[in-house]
DNA sequence: CTGAACGTTCCCCCCAGGGGAGAGTCCACG
DNA sequence: CGTGGACTCTCCCCTGGGGGGAACGTTCAG
């Protein structure tokens, strides 16, 4: 039986962490003095303690540390681990798009933006909706348009698109819904034919991969205000040329739509 | 003048995270007034809201963004922004490590570990030493590491080693040392003669690079447990075979080298 | 003029710990 | 056997970067 601090010299967790690990039920000593409260860990928790402290280095939440660890199955628990590591992935791909955003931010000479005020008439096309939190977008994004594809396939008559709550983009969740024109929407599955409404858009084309389209929405809403109008309602997105057209991303083309009304 | 919501659905921030750094001082409405307290921000504004958000993203502190952004200098400013990417760096790379001992962990053949109980005698060598915070370990390591190497150069007579305070693995500051063995210990700058105290050690050899050398760790704490002994004081390495004699990491040989005691 | 939408402050909550107080326990040495 | 120092216990407050919601004030278009 090894005492807190010996537990702790030999997996290099603190003492204060096992406390909080045996607290919150991830890692039991083996035995706990009745009267004194000392807690005695096994050798045999030593590779539990370094899995435990692993995962936390990969920023897994404990709650789920403790659903890894409670998984018996060698198998399942791969892929738990899996998961979170693809989460991993995603995340640095976020980091990635923000560099070049900040490249960008940084760079002294912005060019000047080209912004094209279009009414939008009212269409109905084959849509998947949710309400998602911002973190899922990218997700829930290739999911949808996946199934959207096998839905209405050999009957697209227009590039993607979607339309998203402005909440969307900040910190909390809100409504997403993404898009294919079909002259015939079908309804399958979470695919359901949706009409979009008319409305008025500043438009602008994002040229490039989706890094660094913040700047952009920036330059876009600048625009809008210096032209004495205000934005309102979802921003609409259309992906002119994505990666269902080419694997280029530096052909990327993406409309960005705001709905917009006259102020003043 | 914009209100903070139409600012928020400008520059994806939200309305709550907008005030927040109004109380930061961190980006400041172009007007507050007075009577209501309602915050107006300007179009020029968004920009920097933009920067804020993306420094964000890349888990640069509040503290750190308002640094940034009082930097007047586009070229400091720059190296500001260089430094946090280092740090992005680092924290992959040490992503990177928590993956491969992971992986290791998981693996469901350990194999047995060999370990060489070793009467170490006193000796004295050149060292750098520092209280360091575990995060600074690998920076502080490297400095100190290049200005050992200045001075004792041509007098080198044994691989470069280490002694690390236990709790400088946990989440604290501890007591590092690095040494360069040397005939003539010099005393230059941050350099000066040490003497290792003798001390008997459970020695193991760790191959590769130091991803996942914490599992050697837990496996070395293991066996000692399991001979009736128990750990104290600060753990040695000793860089056998290191980046300063191959660029091939997979090659690197490391001893760790744990003071022990008898117990029973 | 009125009501909806928007704004304000204030307080509590989240996570995964760190710092420290005050008190109890263990064990080796004398 | 006693004692002193190292160790351990619980408890409370602090961190940072927000989110949720209450209670209340302001703005503005119909």
């Amino acid at each position: 039986m090894l005492t807190i601090g010996e537990f702790s010299r030999l997996t290099h967790l603190s003492v204060r962490t096992l406390r909080r690990y045996h607290g919150a039920a991830l890692l039991e000593p083996a035995v706990v003095d009745e009267t004194t409260g000392y807690r005695y860990y096994g050798v045999d928790q030593i590779p539990t303690a370094q899995v435990i402290h692993r995962l936390r280095e990969l920023d897994v939440p404990l709650s789920d540390v403790q659903r890894i660890l409670r998984t018996p199955d060698p198998g399942v628990r791969a892929a738990l681990v899996a998961e979170h590591l693809q989460r991993l992935e995603d995340a640095l791909d976020r980091t990635r798009a923000a560099v070049v955003s900040l490249r960008r931010l940084l760079r002294p000479d912005p060019a000047p933006i080209d912004v094209e005020l279009r009414a939008e008439p009212a269409r109905t096309v084959a849509a998947v909706e949710a309400v998602v939190g911002h973190r899922d977008i990218e997700t829930w994004y290739a999911g949808a348009m996946a199934e959207l594809e096998a839905a209405v396939v050999g009957d697209v008559t227009g590039p993607p698109g979607g339309s998203y709550d402005n909440a969307l983009f900040e910190q909390e969740r809100g409504h997403a819904l993404v898009y294919l024109p079909s002259a015939a929407p079908p309804r399958t599955g979470r695919v359901h034919p949706v009409s979009l409404p008319a409305a008025e858009l500043a438009v602008t084309t994002h040229v490039g991969e989706h890094d660094g389209i913040e700047v952009t929405y920036g330059e876009l809403g600048t625009w809008v205000v210096e032209n004495a109008m205000s934005v309102a309602g979802p921003v609409r997105e259309v992906y002119v040329v994505g990666p269902r057209d080419t694997s280029d991303p530096a052909a990327w083309r993406t409309e960005i739509g705001w709905p917009v009304f006259r102020v003043t």
